[in-house]
DNA sequence: ACCTGAACACCGTTCAAGT
DNA sequence: ACCTGAACACCGTTCAAGT
């Protein structure tokens, strides 16, 4: 409830009643459902969008052609974020911070981990991103077919380690469900994965992270 | 409508108006969830289920606590199709044969894709799974805990591939959003990728699968 | 032309009331 | 004890009607 915040009613006493409401934009729309979709708490709404810009639902529809739209823009939106270093610094620690950062903006709430798998991100900032892979891997000595493809497995990456951190599936957590179940695996039906079991929960989150990029920048420079 | 087909109408003739309802069951649910979503239609929800079952949507919650309990039932379900190969095989044939079949179940349906995202399968047969995984690596010489990381990591990304393909984002089709957007990308702004477009777009949805999985394996391997 | 109230066709979940 | 109708609090989208 946005209009009962006391310090703007107080703030600006010439229109308490209708206090300074914004046009409708674009931007505007997409500004406040990344904020709802980066809350802890839950995920965005069309409808809650409306309720906080103080329109109905229908209203949306002339700035946004559908859901899917706005959700590819926001997704865009929230790699704003997203740090990609410069030309010159080392490679493979220029590599490494670019993609915990797009890994860290990500993992800041489960519902925006979750919609960089649905959502394919072609706007300004993905491209941005795709531009300083493209020159990290050329300096590292990637072929530009390889560099090219991936992309595309980098950032799938990254979102599956964002939403496995977001999510609390980290298996460091000793009380997950994975966990628990994970502790239960009977000895005779999987012995291999009742032997594992320490080696499946160990690890932090951190750790298992530089474990991934690691893997996936081996595997790719070991491309012929 | 399944009341609606002659078939079954004709064959019991003695109960026509309520044709031979199955009782609610685990099963029952679970078996209907996963026709549902695997249709390419669209998702299961727990309302049509409770429709082709017959019932209302409260009587579901006898048999299971919630949707994300459904949703993991669900998933483990699916992977009943995943064969997993023999012991003896060659390690590398195997371990690409049974990541094939893993993204192709996974691939029957977006939905079903999606879900592989959202839920952790810790049933029966994502057990199975991982045992045989372990197997796999063990076989290649890989080390117990690197091995058991890689479980998380192959998974994920088959999850990753299957999304890709279920969802249509098949670079490889031409005209596809994906596509219509790196085609109009300004040289100017974002030289690597102009210069990259036909290389991203390049390549079968098979050819990148094995692309992608091939990288995993090096990278795996490649671990000291 | 731009905007929107109200309706439509959906959701998951709860709970009092039935057998 | 087992089951469920009806209600609750939500969704995205459409469209006729307003300015």
């Amino acid at each position: 409830m946005p209009s009962r915040d006391p310090f703007r009613a107080s703030h600006v006493a010439s229109r308490r009643n209708r206090p300074a409401k914004p046009p409708l934009s674009r931007d505007a729309i997409v500004a406040e459902a990344l904020r709802q979709i980066s809350q802890d708490g839950g995920g965005m709404s069309l409808r809650k969008i409306a309720t906080a810009l103080d329109t109905g639902p229908a209203s949306l529809y002339a700035y946004v052609d559908d859901l899917s739209e706005l959700q590819a823009l926001v997704l865009d939106h929230a790699l704003d974020e997203v740090t990609v270093g410069a030309a010159g610094e080392p490679w493979r620690a220029r590599l490494e911070r670019l993609l915990r950062s797009y890994a860290e903006v990500l993992a800041k709430s489960p519902a925006l981990a979750q919609l960089a798998f649905q959502t394919v991100a072609v706007g300004p900032n993905a491209l941005r991103i795709a531009e300083a892979l493209l020159e990290i891997l050329d300096e590292a000595g990637v072929e530009p077919a390889t560099a090219a493809w991936a992309i595309d497995m980098l950032t799938m990456s990254m979102a599956a380690a964002a939403a496995g951190h977001a999510y609390g599936l980290d298996p460091a957590a000793p009380d997950s469900p994975v966990a628990q179940a994970v502790d239960r695996v009977s000895a005779d039906e999987y012995p291999r994965v009742h032997a594992a079991r320490a080696d499946i929960m160990s690890g932090t989150g951190d750790e298992r992270f530089a474990w991934s990029v690691d893997v996936l920048i081996r595997g790719i420079l070991a491309r012929p």
